[in-house]
DNA sequence: TTTCCTGCAAATAATTTGCAGAACT
DNA sequence: AGTTCTGCAAATTATTTGCAGGAAA
């Protein structure tokens, strides 16, 4: 279940076009980036770097602080715009996982999510869990889900535990 | 699916101790209140009238509204606090539907939610809906999912339909 | 008369925005 | 040069909290 870094791959979900550059997936959303008129910095690529490595979900927060190991002067709402930027791009999405702030993870990474209301542990889950909830959704009430801005809150199975047997 | 406003039963999640008084729904919920050492207040009896009547979903700040038409100088904050009584109570549950305000409804109104990203329009599911998850994610990774609390994010029939022949 | 509840003001948390200067193409 | 980005400060939105007076039991 643990991935190595260099795993990742950039622009999976971005209709088959060959990335051009480097193989370098931050190289790769950069160069898509430029091609759609928008500028190549600092900022973004290190933000991009802490993406592709290191955990998988992370509040804009906690990527300001992994920005901030490489370069401390970008500010958290340069962050939170490049988040945004990239998210337009397609290269990350975002997701309401329970209470608390935002967390961001690259679209490459495709998964919904199953959140502990009493501990907060998520549990990553593939794409296949939803698939009957989909085609009943679309059936029913022509609802197409977004199988990747997924939080479906209950008790993970330690905490659903405990309340099984208290004390 | 319109549901007149008597309609609306209270209490029916609490194990079935039948409730003593009146009948009246908001009663009933302000003698659990009572037994519970808490005190019956003019804000908690027309919060309670507000939740009882009018749309399922609302905002903190929406049903502070509905109860500034009868009482006018209950404040906000109060309102949240009330909420959360009701919350502890089991009387009522809170749900965050896509961004924005948290949206409270009543815990004998169970469903789950499929939420428009476009348009925000909300689709209330039956729990039914969500059985075949409910089942795998409990045979899977041993997560018990919490029906109430609940928003499945995507695209409404329209807004599908609308992307799907752009233009 | 004791404990709980309320209004008010202020604090908090997460995120967004206006602006003037700096950096990319 | 010309447009886009960035840092900073300040605004926004949603919610929470401390406190001192007021109300329910």
């Amino acid at each position: 279940m643990v991935r190595a870094e260099g795993e990742r791959n950039a622009l999976t979900t971005l209709d088959g076009a060959p990335a051009s550059s480097s193989g370098d997936p931050v190289e790769e959303v950069l160069d898509l980036l430029r091609a759609r008129g928008g500028r190549v910095t600092t900022s973004r690529r290190v933000l991009l770097g802490a993406l592709f490595g290191g955990e998988v979900h992370r509040t804009a927060e906690e990527l300001a602080k992994a920005v901030h190991e490489v370069t401390p002067d970008v500010h958290l709402s340069t962050i939170y715009r490049n988040l945004d930027e990239l998210e337009g791009l397609g290269v990350v999405v975002h997701a309401h996982l329970g209470h608390g702030p935002a967390t961001y993870h690259l679209a490459s990474e495709t998964h919904g999510h199953l959140v502990c209301e009493v501990c907060d542990a998520t549990v990553e889950a593939p794409p296949e869990l939803f698939g009957e909830l989909a085609a009943d959704a679309r059936l029913r009430y022509g609802f197409v889900i977004d199988p990747r801005h997924f939080a479906v809150l209950g008790r993970c199975a330690s905490c659903a535990a405990q309340e099984d047997h208290p004390g």
